[in-house]
RNA sequence: GCCCCCAUCGUCUAGCGGCCUAGGACACCACCCUUUCAAGGUGGCGGCACGGGUUCGAAUCCCGUUGGGGGUGCCA
């Protein structure tokens, strides 16, 4: 790839877990950046102290290599770097572009009511009153009255921002530490980007950015792309508080790291033509940021488990078997009674069932549990009012005895007793199923018998028949 | 309130003026396959928000309406 001069950034803010609206906007980011040769610095933004926490630093880290993201920089810390930002803001004020202001919110609310000021935004009531720094005050970008500034947008044309509606923004806190804007748009600037691709939710916060940029003379504007917001089914943006987002659990239920990327990359974004399951290096030959939708889009589950059941049953099966290892340790039974050469024989016919490594444990449990577990529900159904269950039970019991322990043989000589009742093969294997699993769905039943063994399917069939007979 | 963004099946999307009686995928339904369940196969259901323009021709361009969303913090 050509040597480029592109330059992006993903800038989150680890005030909590890290949610999958971050995981797309840094799968983006880091696709243009691919695409381009370009470069991809990571820089966490924890300028505010009573928020920021240590640990979803390490959560951010561990997430974006989970997902396979990678950065050429960083990360960077904004609470390493309050150097920059205050000089920066000494400099706006020594040039008359910021002013100190000792304004609280009530007091602002209190005059734009009295007033009956229709914007809720700040009055600039400190404006022009030369006050110095001081207790209590913070540092306020003097905003023009006039014009305008256009944001250059490749997914949403260009729109216009009146100066007129931009109030007289905060850049530095009383305690001196540096608001978003300042510290945003000063790294920005002196880390080069080139392209600042970040979530729509930014989007009237860019013309007070670019207004910042100018007066701290940052030369030439970076192109901006605001992508469209991740959405629950009511529309409305994802949330940490009331929607599940947490990368994490979605880790935890068992989806597989590409076949998440996969589906985030597919949101807001496709490929020319039908093509939906993409490799990493598909998406990064054909991502083209003019290509993002502008629409929101909604973040569906349904389709993700589809997408991993799809990314399981294409794994080699001793990846599987690797990667579901974590699920069955955490499973009901005791690690001594755990046994891998079982699982893994078992395993390819598990593998093409399951669209989540968490269903992993259910499929299997029937090995490792030293009885059969019980599913009241199947008991009842396939049991106790099951056609000839009694007579399918004892039959199994007196045929499986004595043939041989294998698959084709227990498949033919179950059909057999069936045909005796006059069942088939479909219904007859329903009791044997139960009792031998607990349960009326799972992988198939002789190559599950085969690898339980003769004396423990035995035990749990007499077990059955006796439980029904009581 | 004010500013801004958005609008193709329920959902994710293809479409960038004629190839569209709008294609694919998820979900749902039916059938086939089948030892259960999956997987797979076949078929079905289902959409250009509305109203004006522009044009020989509009899902595609323009305007308006309606609806939805975002922002409006000494949060990011």
């Amino acid at each position: 790839m050509a040597p480029s001069a592109v330059r992006v950034r993903f800038a989150p803010s680890p005030t909590g877990f890290f949610h999958v609206g971050g995981a797309r906007t840094a799968l983006f980011n880091w696709l243009f950046a691919r695409h381009q040769g370009g470069t991809f610095v990571l820089r966490i933004e924890d300028t505010d102290a009573d928020r920021g926490k240590e640990e979803w630093v390490a959560g951010i880290v561990d997430a974006l290599t989970w997902i396979g993201i990678d950065w050429d920089e960083g990360p960077f810390r904004q609470s390493e770097r309050g150097k920059l930002y205050t000089e920066a803001a000494d400099r706006l004020y020594a040039e008359g572009l910021a002013y100190w202001c000792e304004c609280i919110r009530p007091a602002v609310d209190e005059r734009n009511r009295a007033g009956g000021k229709a914007t809720p935004g700040y009055d600039g009531f400190c404006r022009d009153r030369g006050l110095g720094p001081g207790d209590g005050r913070a540092l306020r970008f003097r905003t023009p009255a006039d014009g305008s500034t256009t944001v250059v947008d490749v997914i949403r044309g260009s729109p216009v921002f009146e100066h007129a509606n931009l109030e007289d923004f905060v850049i530095l806190r009383a305690n001196g530490s540096p608001m978003f804007l300042l510290a945003n748009t000063v790294d920005d600037i002196d880390m080069a980007i080139t392209h600042v691709i970040r979530g729509e939710d930014h989007l009237s916060n860019t013309p007070k950015t670019l207004l910042l940029w100018d007066a701290l003379e940052g030369g030439p504007h970076p192109v901006f792309a605001h992508l469209p917001l991740l959405v629950n089914e009511k529309g409305q943006k994802l949330s940490k508080r009331r929607d599940k987002v947490a990368l994490e659990d979605y880790r935890a239920q068992g989806i597989l790291a590409p076949a998440m990327r996969n589906y985030l990359g597919l949101l807001g974004w496709a490929p020319g033509d039908d093509r939906e399951v993409l490799t990493v290096e598909e998406m990064v030959e054909e991502f083209r940021l003019e290509d993002v939708k502008s629409s929101p889009a909604f973040f569906d589950e349904r389709k993700l488990v589809h997408f991993n059941g799809e990314y399981i049953r294409a794994l080699p099966v001793g990846e599987f078997v690797s990667a579901a290892r974590p699920f069955l340790e955490a499973a009901p039974w005791s690690t001594d009674d755990f046994d891998q050469r079982a699982f893994e024989a078992l395993a390819p016919l598990v593998q093409e069932r399951v669209k989540s490594l968490a269903e992993v444990p259910a499929m299997v449990d029937f090995l490792f549990l030293p009885e059969a577990p019980v599913d009241d529900r199947a008991w009842d159904k396939r049991i106790v009012r099951g056609a000839k269950a009694a007579e399918l039970l004892a039959g199994a019991v007196e045929a499986y005895s004595s043939c041989e322990w294998s698959a084709p043989v227990l498949h033919e000589v179950t059909a057999a007793i069936g045909e005796q009742h006059g069942l088939g093969l479909g219904k007859a294997q329903f009791p044997i199923r139960v009792a031998v699993t607990g349960r009326d769905i799972g992988p198939p039943l002789f190559e599950s018998l085969e690898i339980l063994g003769r004396e423990r399917s035995l035990v749990r069939l007499r077990a059955a028949l006796a439980r029904l007979e009581v």
